[in-house]
RNA sequence: GCGUCCGUAGCUCAAUUGGAUAGAGCUUCUGACUUCGGAUCAGAAGGUUGCAGGUUCGAGUCCUGCCGGGCGCGCCA
């Protein structure tokens, strides 16, 4: 868009004045302050001030080698040497235009498209979904559409945890505990009680915990019976998890649980010890890393003294199995922000078992769900707060709230509205803050329903279709009437409007370059101010032509951009509510 | 003890990664035309960015030291 076209010539400028100029610090982004102007660039206070120069006279020097003028105002040099750039009416009525006629939605597809492994939502085997998935899952999926939206290959892939030693108890468990009548009701329920029960029974009881061990060790040798209970309890919570999934509207490519890499495991360990990265201390394999500071008393274990592998292992042999079936660009995982030691020492052990491998693997954490009392999360009795109770929850509270605002619809349309609006508020609650703290839970703000929420999104969305409907334009089609159509954009708050819109694709290159969707959060709260103004101060319908075309083009255009965004977020959209 | 992340308005959080006068929402007040949906809008109030130094044109952001908190630190994942 714009201020890419005004960057490029803001380094042809540049390269005149200074040919050996870092040219990727030389960036335009949008004014914090619209009274500065629509872009700026402050880079040139670095370069002059690397160089020993007076960044003003370089400003100065550049600002006269620019030549923006088909888009911009005269740039302005302010403060020490900020570059100013004001879009003129003309250029943002162009790319406006553009967009009308389907050409694009301001966003360019990625030049060069990467193929990225996204690997997120990883919840366990027999455990019920809670409110610690949400975040991985919302955060996750909204990457991944995002990658995908800008013309990146993205493979899914959910790390189920299918393995490990907790299986000994259930199996255990399964055999003396199980209530057939019960696993049928509710298996998730009932695979959480016996493994409960074992859990503490095995605290008093220490020939019970070697029952257990031995269960787990006749499961990892291929006993048939255990086999077959493991792939029961693996089959009945992939019911559980697809009926989550399809509520989200999360879809994932692939479902390769840790049991997936059993076999590779024995492979991983040889490797690194013929490779010399691993060595035999205190019985168990381990890799060192004298020559990291930050990992110098914090070596990883890859075998444990009992000959077992551990999660270290299965996470090396998981990537090296993604990098020969995909050859990704990138891995990303996105995880509690406690497991920051385990991916730093995975990674660095990759990075020495195969030091030519051009993949970018990235830790995409979060903070920890804290009680409001800002100790670790849990209710009253000690539990975690399920997410299918979250999700039912958002949704009654939305239906009331539906059903209050608007009583003469139908109680399935209700239903429907209050669906999308209730699990709207949670992806959003979720997304929103994205800061890599720790977050306190709370009822009352995932299910927010006023104020910086989806609900205000999808409200604003709404206040548009209804302007065309009761327009009776509802087959309204920005391309057929721009044909002769034009954009005037006179009102103060058309203008903002305008200008914003353009800036969609920056806020999209954003997210995926941090891994951050709340940028786009901010971008839509602010896209569905600047609408709300327009909303209040420009009338649509009873405007006179041409500016009636005109307000049509640019408020369909709002609610165009609205549904893509929101739809990255993985929130619907309505026609009324 | 070591590592790591954090501390911003009464509360929950932003601040485009070193940029211009630190912004929103919630809460509390005050207003909004017989115009397209009031799940809205306009305005007010609310700040020594934990404390003290340092770096420079410029610091919530970087460096040092304190204070306070979360999490992690070889055989759980």
């Amino acid at each position: 868009m714009l201020h890419r076209l005004i960057e490029q010539r803001l380094h042809d400028a540049v390269r005149q004045v200074l040919p050996d100029a870092d040219f990727a610090t030389v960036q335009v982004r949008p004014c914090p302050d619209p009274k500065f102007g629509d872009y700026q660039s402050n880079a040139l206070m670095g370069l002059a001030k690397a160089r020993r120069m007076n960044p003003r006279q370089l400003a100065t020097d550049v600002a006269a080698r620019l030549e923006v003028n088909e888009w911009c105002e005269p740039v302005e040099i302010a403060g020490a040497g900020f570059l100013n750039f004001r879009l003129n009416p003309g250029a943002v009525e162009r790319v406006l235009l553009d967009a009308a006629r389907g050409r694009h939605l301001f966003f360019d597809r990625a030049g060069a498209p990467r193929t990225i492994v996204l690997d997120f939502s990883s919840p366990n085997v027999a455990k019920p979904m809670h409110v610690g998935h949400i975040r991985s899952t919302i955060l996750g999926d909204s990457l991944a559409r995002t990658f995908r939206l800008l013309g990146h290959a993205v493979v899914t892939d959910n790390h189920l945890g299918d393995w490990g030693t907790q299986f000994g108890k259930l199996l255990a468990g399964w055999k003396r505990h199980l209530d057939k009548e019960s696993l049928k009701r509710d298996p998730i329920s009932e695979m959480e009680r016996i493994y409960r029960l074992m859990n503490s029974a095995c605290e008093a009881d220490a020939a019970l915990l070697d029952e257990a061990r031995l269960e787990l060790v006749k499961l990892q040798r291929g006993d048939p019976e255990n086999a077959a209970i493991w792939r029961e309890m693996i089959a009945l919570s992939q019911i559980q998890f697809d009926v989550i999934y399809s509520r989200l509207g999360v879809r994932f490519d692939h479902t390769l649980g840790e049991s997936f890499y059993n076999d590779r495991l024995k492979g991983v360990v040889s490797a690194l010890r013929e490779k010399g990265l691993a060595r035999e201390s205190e019985g168990a394999m381990v890799v060192f890393f004298e020559d990291r500071a930050d990992l110098k008393d914090h070596p990883a274990l890859i075998l444990k003294s009992d000959g077992a592998s551990n999660y270290t292992t299965t996470d090396l042999a998981t990537l090296e199995h993604r990098l020969e079936k995909w050859r990704p660009d990138e891995i990303v995982y996105v995880t509690d922000g406690r497991q920051q030691l385990h991916f730093k020492q995975v990674f660095e052990v990759f990075r020495r078992w195969h030091p030519e491998a051009p993949v970018k693997l990235a830790h995409v954490w979060f903070g920890s769900i804290l009680g409001e009392d800002g100790k670790p999360f849990k209710t009253r009795s000690g539990e975690t707060i399920r997410l299918s109770d979250l999700l039912d929850e958002a949704e009654e509270r939305a239906f009331n709230l539906v059903s209050e605002k608007n009583p003469d619809l139908s109680e399935a349309d209700r239903r429907n509205i209050a669906r999308v609006v209730g699990l709207g508020a949670i992806k959003y609650a979720d997304l929103l803050p994205n800061r890599q703290s720790d977050y306190v839970f709370s009822w009352d703000k995932m299910l927010a329903l006023q104020g910086n929420t989806a609900p205000y999104l999808q409200y604003a969305f709404t206040r548009i279709r209804s302007i065309f409907r009761k327009g009776g334009l509802t087959d309204w089609d920005a391309t057929k009437v721009s044909g002769g159509g034009k954009l005037i954009l006179t009102a103060p708050e058309e203008i903002a409007l305008g200008k914003h819109l353009l800036n969609f694709g920056l806020v999209l290159e954003g997210v995926i370059e941090d891994y951050r969707p709340n940028y786009l959060c901010n971008y839509l709260y602010d896209l569905a101010g600047h609408f709300t103004r327009f909303y209040e101060n420009c009338p649509v319908l009873k405007a006179e032509e041409p500016v009636r075309a005109s307000r049509l083009i640019l408020a369909d255009l709002t609610a165009r951009v609205l549904r893509q965004g929101l739809e990255l977020l993985g929130i619907e959209t309505l026609d009324q509510m």
